[in-house]
DNA sequence: ATAATAGTGTCTTTCAGACAGTATAGT
DNA sequence: ACTATACTGTCTGAAAGACACTATTAT
């Protein structure tokens, strides 16, 4: 390595990108049932070339004088007028092509917010900021098996939707196994609505989000101060994408909550105990 | 968001850094014994400013046409000589203050060798590369109860060392809980031999490692083709950092593994059989 | 025979999964 | 009384932890 000179190289845009995760009910239509949870991600309509009128993931470009951390805060901060909440790195997105302009690297965070966050949305940036159902599903799988290992392929189709747009990409994955060596790639197969790569970029939170909320207190970021264990067990079942059974979820949680003596009330129903988050619970690291 | 002008912005370097453990057999002293396990990671010498004569991990600045996973795979290559193997992206290190001479963001991959690998070291640039063992040791830890919260501090002391250098670093870790917002920060206290904020770096790869064998298989990419389970458990006690038992052991990774028709020989006691890992073991993902 | 390690059997405790039961508000 | 949900008890089987036992080579 040469004596260093930082003119002598050409150097690449640095941005970040957030994933602001929540849990918000649907609408009730049927008399005194329980709400049906959904997971919604907040995206912002693009007001400028490149990918003018898609939908991107709120973000931007980090300044010399802060740090990634703190260029995620602030952007969220601008765009959305969200502050103070739980946010963690995800990853960093590197390739080459990402971004039609120049070479752009961005690193991405994810945070979760509860649902009271919910209307504030779009500030001074007049930007459109819409919260989006999301899911993402697996519709094709292959699997070919090699010399020593195997390559396998998964189709995932990402669908994010509210009450006026639909929008849907595919993304696939690739499990390369050779010998010890395990590879995974991830690409972006068709994206008609949603900006850059941040299709995929939401695909691989969703994933994380999916495998951290077994063995970490992540969700408790996505509950209001007080709830119900209903509450907090729709919570995971919308998030791992299967149903619970009641008696053992209650068992797992039980030392992350506490009970406190207030309950729900005008239910159509038998109240229910609300509870709250219990900081003393010993978790695990990162 | 102005009309973007790619000029217009002033631009950080990006690098990226590479931690490459192996681990390795110790001189065995004592007659017919089994030799001690370390674990290992490599460290390259610097020849110039800043931290001239200090140790730094293997890394260098992306260049403009290769994707960030390209460039982690070229510097490992060009500097230690490395080739085809096991790597993960870990973290993105983007504090301001970070390199004395620009604003240096940087992502750091972790990389898993076999053993077989350690003479490999040093090529064509001439710089001096050097296994490392590495142990990292919590020496002080206090916990102080906030209003709805606490806050968690350790001091973790860093050592590397081989026949030659003694290298040391403190790191703290502060793990601040209040109300349902959980923050972790990590800072280099003390570092009179390792450049930069490596320290923190290879602290956080080491708990990464730590966790990741406990549910996945990346321990094999430590192994070489054939080996005994007495020499996998080896590798997982020293990075769990205690003693696991024997017939526990073989039946956890009893799935993960093939038996050959192989054995040990000449060891002075009974042989042991020899196995390989088993690439369709399913793993659950991330 | 002895040193040293290889490899197995089994008891216990803990935890995840399944299911069935009882309890209580609102209409 | 009926609907809808809240909450609890317990059986089963799988996995984790602990420990003791047998097996096999080189000297």
């Amino acid at each position: 390595m040469a004596q260093y000179d930082a003119s002598k190289y050409e150097r690449p845009s640095v941005t970040v990108d957030i994933l602001v995760f929540t849990v918000t009910d649907e609408e009730k239509e049927n008399y005194r049932k329980l709400s049906e949870k959904k997971l919604r991600i907040l995206l912002i309509k693009r007001g400028e070339h490149p990918y003018l009128g898609k939908w991107a993931l709120p973000g931007g470009f980090v300044k010399m004088d802060e740090s990634l951390d703190e260029a995620a805060l602030r952007e969220l901060k601008e765009e959305t007028n969200i502050d103070d909440i739980y946010m963690e790195q995800l990853y960093t997105w590197g390739d080459v092509g990402r971004d039609p302009r120049t070479r752009v690297i961005s690193t991405a965070y994810m945070s979760l917010v509860d649902s009271s966050t919910l209307n504030v949305k779009a500030s001074d940036d007049a930007d459109d900021a819409k919260w989006f159902t999301v899911s993402a599903k697996t519709f094709q799988e292959q699997k070919n098996v090699t010399e020593n290992g195997y390559i396998l392929q998964q189709l995932i189709r990402l669908s994010l939707s509210n009450d006026e747009d639909d929008l849907s990409a595919v993304i696939k994955t690739e499990k390369i196994v050779e010998g010890k060596v395990t590879k995974i790639k991830r690409e972006v197969i068709e994206s008609p609505d949603i900006a850059f790569d941040h299709a995929k970029i939401i695909e691989y939170g969703l994933e994380r989000l999916r495998n951290k909320i077994e063995y970490t207190d992540i969700a408790f970021n996505l509950m209001p101060d007080l709830f119900t264990l209903t509450e907090l067990q729709q919570v995971y079942e919308v998030i791992l994408g299967r149903e619970l059974l009641k008696a053992n979820f209650r068992r797992k949680i039980a030392d992350m909550v506490i009970e406190t003596n207030k309950y729900t009330r005008d239910s159509g129903h038998r109240p229910s105990k609300l509870f709250r988050f219990n900081p003393n619970w010993i978790s695990i690291s990162e």
